[in-house]
DNA sequence: GGGATTGCTTC
DNA sequence: ATCGGAT
DNA sequence: ATCCGATGAAGCAATCCC
């Protein structure tokens, strides 16, 4: 690379199909101070070229994550070849199949003094005077890349500020967050201090962005961003900003709808080969909304409605990544077309709430559109830990028709398994229905269809058991055989109210709890209501 | 190789 | 996820 | 207000096992 030279620049180009300037090196004008840009460039990669103006050309790096805004910050600079003084002025669109296709476009741009140079020692201090930079910084070349051999071996350096930051202020970017919760609670009373969302069915994450790359976090600050690589642009769209946004990865069903089930083949993939196939069958969104940090600025103290307008000023939707609207008062409005539409429910926000991480405290809530009807209890399976001696979990049941209809087909009534439920019940009611239920219990299960089978395996069998079992020393084989035993039969004679929130596809309860004993409705009559 | 089991994570 | 109970 | 430990369904990955 021999600067004062622009063959390298011209080498790699072809002036018929790109927009860039041809250029020729430049005796130096009357100018006091030389030049310096900064492009953030939307290439294969993201990166941002750094460009200083001396002897006739642009002498350049590109810098994959941008310049650094604080001291102590060391940011890698790959030195590229020289660029022709016009390019100081460059923007644009580099076509398809040319060197350094994608998008170009001027970040910072403004003088520099010199303090030293000596590309040889591979060095260089500069005092930059641009709008967005300034301050000294230093470019020092890497040991690793001066004992490189070979001319063209691309030389590896080192880019750091010097000065303070300029805004005394600036924060770092938090490195993990802890997603503020939501209370389940009904709609407010006083519905003009919230705002309302649509609550999406997906997975909570929080999506840092810095130097054009994103990494994404779910609620358990568990890294997932290498299975989302449709989102990975989104970094790009972000540019330079630093910043935390909270928000919910989210797949749509055929219909367009909202769809938990369609996200699960997105979930625990680790082949790199399946995340490809399956983000293109699956494509997932991220709907933020919510922006924690922006630029050094840490915004979670702002209230709701601030971080709202500096969110929707951030970024384009497209259709990967949007903000989601929020609607200030009216929250019943947006229940009824949330119910209307079968979405999960709405979420309200306090209009003056700062975020506050983790915290469950009300000053979010969420509502939910939950289903409730009544079930056939036909057993149980055996508690564990403080429920050791009691129930775990009922099993419930729906009969597939009426009496009425079972004795017009002169089909009899069958009765379909549709999961089970394990929460809900204070320890009085449990020690109650222990006992109802003991008086009831028969060897054989009173299930028809898909009735928990324990010769056959299946996912019912899914009990803690297997956990107790270990803990006492059994071999799995053991535990299997445990667990057998572990599951109790009734009569088909209670009846109990459940709340969830839908069937799954495999016909069991999402999110079951239990409401209470009926005895005002026989057994007979419980048929699935939701359909 | 493939089914069953177990582990872990999401909700 | 939900829930009850303990802290 | 927060935490803890019971419990639910479902999917993928790793391991077990024949």
């Amino acid at each position: 690379m021999s600067p004062r030279s622009l063959s390298t620049y011209k080498d790699k180009r072809d002036f018929g199909a790109t927009p860039e300037p041809a250029g020729a090196p430049k005796r130096r004008g009357r100018r006091k101070d030389p030049r310096f840009v900064v492009q953030e460039h939307s290439a294969t990669a993201m990166h941002w070229d750094l460009r200083l103006e001396h002897d006739g050309v642009l002498l350049s790096w590109a810098v994959p994550k941008g310049m650094p805004m604080e001291p102590k910050l060391n940011r890698m600079a790959i030195r590229t070849e020289d660029h022709p003084l016009e390019y100081l002025d460059f923007e644009g669109e580099i076509p398809k199949g040319s060197y350094g296709a994608g998008t170009m476009r001027i970040w910072d741009h403004g003088t520099y003094e010199l303090e030293e140079l000596a590309l040889e020692d591979g060095k260089v201090h500069v005092r930059f005077e641009g709008e967005r930079v300034h301050g000294r910084y230093v470019l020092v070349r890497t040991k690793a890349a001066k004992g490189g051999t070979g001319s063209g071996q691309k030389e590896q350096w080192l880019l750091r500020r010097l000065d303070p930051a300029d805004d005394p202020d600036r924060e770092p970017m938090p490195e993990h967050v802890k997603p503020m919760l939501a209370k389940l609670a009904d709609l407010p009373d006083d519905p003009e201090e919230w705002a309302f969302e649509v609550k999406w069915d997906g997975i909570r994450a929080v999506l840092f962005s810095e130097g054009g790359r994103i990494r994404i976090e779910t609620r358990n600050q568990n890294d997932v961003t290498h299975m989302y690589p449709e989102l990975t642009r989104f970094g790009r769209a972000l540019g330079s900003h630093e910043v935390v946004l909270d928000g919910e990865i989210v797949a749509f069903d055929e219909a367009g709808k909202p769809s938990f089930q369609t996200l699960q083949s997105r979930l625990g993939l680790t082949s790199e080969a399946t995340i490809k196939t399956r983000s293109a069958a699956t494509p997932v969104r991220y709907l933020a909304f919510d922006i924690l940090f922006l630029d050094g600025r840490d915004v979670r103290d702002l209230p709701y409605l601030e971080r709202r307008a500096l969110l929707r000023d951030l970024f384009e939707d497209t259709p990967f990544w949007q903000v989601p609207n929020h609607h200030v008062g009216d929250g019943e409005a947006l229940l009824g077309a949330v119910v209307e539409q079968g979405l999960e429910g709405v979420m309200a926000k306090r209009l003056d709430s700062t975020y506050k991480e983790a915290s469950r405290a009300g000053a979010w809530r969420k509502i939910k559109r939950q289903q409730r009807q009544e079930f056939v209890i036909c057993g149980w399976t055996e508690g564990d830990g403080r429920r050791a001696g009691s129930i775990g979990a009922l099993l419930l049941a729906y009969y597939d028709s009426t009496p009425a209809k079972a004795k017009r087909s002169k089909q009899p009534q069958k009765l379909i398994y549709a999961g089970s439920v394990g929460t809900g019940f204070t320890d009085a009611l449990l020690a109650t229905l222990h006992e109802e239920l003991t008086r009831r219990e028969v060897k054989e299960s009173p299930l028809d269809v898909g009735a928990p089978d324990p010769d056959s395996p299946g996912k019912w069998q899914n009990i803690r058991a297997r956990d107790r079992a270990k803990s006492k020393g059994l071999d799995p084989k053991t535990a299997a055989k445990a667990k057998r035993g572990l599951i109790h039969y009734a009569k088909p004679e209670l009846v109990g109210e459940v709340e969830y929130t839908e069937f799954t596809r495999d016909g069991t309860l999402r999110h079951p709890s239990f409401k209470g004993l009926r005895d005002d409705k026989p057994a007979t009559d419980v048929i699935r209501e939701d359909a």
